[in-house]
DNA sequence: ACCTGAACACCGTTCAAGT
DNA sequence: ACCTGAACACCGTTCAAGT
């Protein structure tokens, strides 16, 4: 029997049960041995449906990427670019080890997780210009990955336990369990976000003027 | 001859040999087996100055950090925090392969070598509380590792050249040679720092205020 | 103390072979 | 098409042995 009837691997299994890895021990525990040995099945059957562990790190990315919410600026610049950094920073941080996977990636890929171009259109749409936009975008990124990847470090064993607490069981203003670090990691971020947009406010005033004819500002 | 006269091996020389092999051939080049050669040496040799291959990473974050400079708060908690914020950008991006040994540096490691500790005195100098300074370098260094490790990934073989053209044959106001991306990304940190800091005056200001009567604010 | 040579326990990936 | 078993070319690290 060197195969049942119907495949038992699939590419959903197997970005699954790696992340599921990455979640408990760590990104150096992702190997394709133990990967496959989880999944009972030999290492080189993996390479039926990835290319190279480079490509289930993509599939890993891609889906943590569906969490970004890039759809909130109908009505201000700010608070869309404030729903997707939270939920782009959300994504991240629910699964800390796996931070690194995005620090990895390359830039064309990275700008596609992050759903930079509708970012980029809504930003358009309040009166940006091309370029300020993507620089707006850019450092909303930066901010949203240094937090989540300093966050990411913290003692292995707590942070292997993390993911597994649902958000139901934690409950929406969050428990008085987090350790110290995780609200201070919560609170700077939060803080970092709200004064760059602040400041931003600035930038955009005086950046927009010439299209305030054509589209009133606000 | 299984020795010299003299050592032939330093840590220094092997922490240099490292850097230059990641700045060379990125990160997945650095083994060492390849260090060891580069040192006409057998890899076991290594051990007898560094106990594993992540102390020698150990030593190169630590050598980057030797730029950074958190001595800029004699004038104002704004300008100690943009040469902080710059002088720590520049450190790692003068070695774009070399980011992510900051970001799988330990918390306590990172907290050391961004030298939180004098930021957090500045801070503290010029009328933040505690709490609110600790989440000022905090978002501030968020944004910093964001940016570095954004920017780090580029074509690899324009990368690994742009550590070897030094500081003198640039020119202080950068060379048209700089590929657009570079500047993009260096306008994007500058203009997330700058608003960074403004929108922070906020902060400031709405929290500083028990401290005015001891410490005049400006 | 410092370096060598050989070994151990792993890696990612390939490939002929089976079904 | 999908999986196996064995192999290839690597890893980091250890350790007795030499000087």
């Amino acid at each position: 029997m060197a195969r049942p009837k119907e495949a038992i691997l699939s590419r959903n299994l197997i970005r699954d049960q790696a992340l599921s890895i990455i979640d408990e021990e760590g990104m150096d525990g992702l190997t394709m041995r133990r990967l496959a040995m989880r999944l009972g099945v030999q290492a080189a059957s993996l390479y039926t449906h990835f290319p190279n562990k480079e490509a289930v790190l993509d599939a890993i990315a891609e889906r943590l990427a569906k969490r970004i919410d890039p759809t909130g600026f109908a009505d201000s610049w700010q608070e869309g670019l404030s729903t997707w950094a939270n939920s782009y920073y959300t994504a991240i941080h629910w699964h800390p080890n796996a931070a690194a996977v995005f620090a990895t990636a390359s830039r064309a890929r990275t700008a596609a997780l992050t759903r930079a171009n509708e970012v980029h259109a809504g930003l358009l749409s309040h009166g940006w210009p091309a370029r300020q936009a993507s620089m707006v975008a850019a450092a909303t990124g930066f901010l949203v990955l240094g937090a989540a990847m300093t966050t990411s470090e913290e003692d292995p064993a707590q942070t292997s336990a993390w993911p597994a607490r649902s958000v139901a069981a934690r409950g929406g203003a969050g428990s008085p369990l987090d350790h110290f670090a995780e609200t201070l990691d919560r609170a700077s971020f939060t803080m970092a976000l709200d004064s760059l947009i602040t400041g931003l406010e600035s930038v955009h005033a005086g950046v927009s003027g010439r299209q305030a004819a054509a589209k009133p500002n606000r």
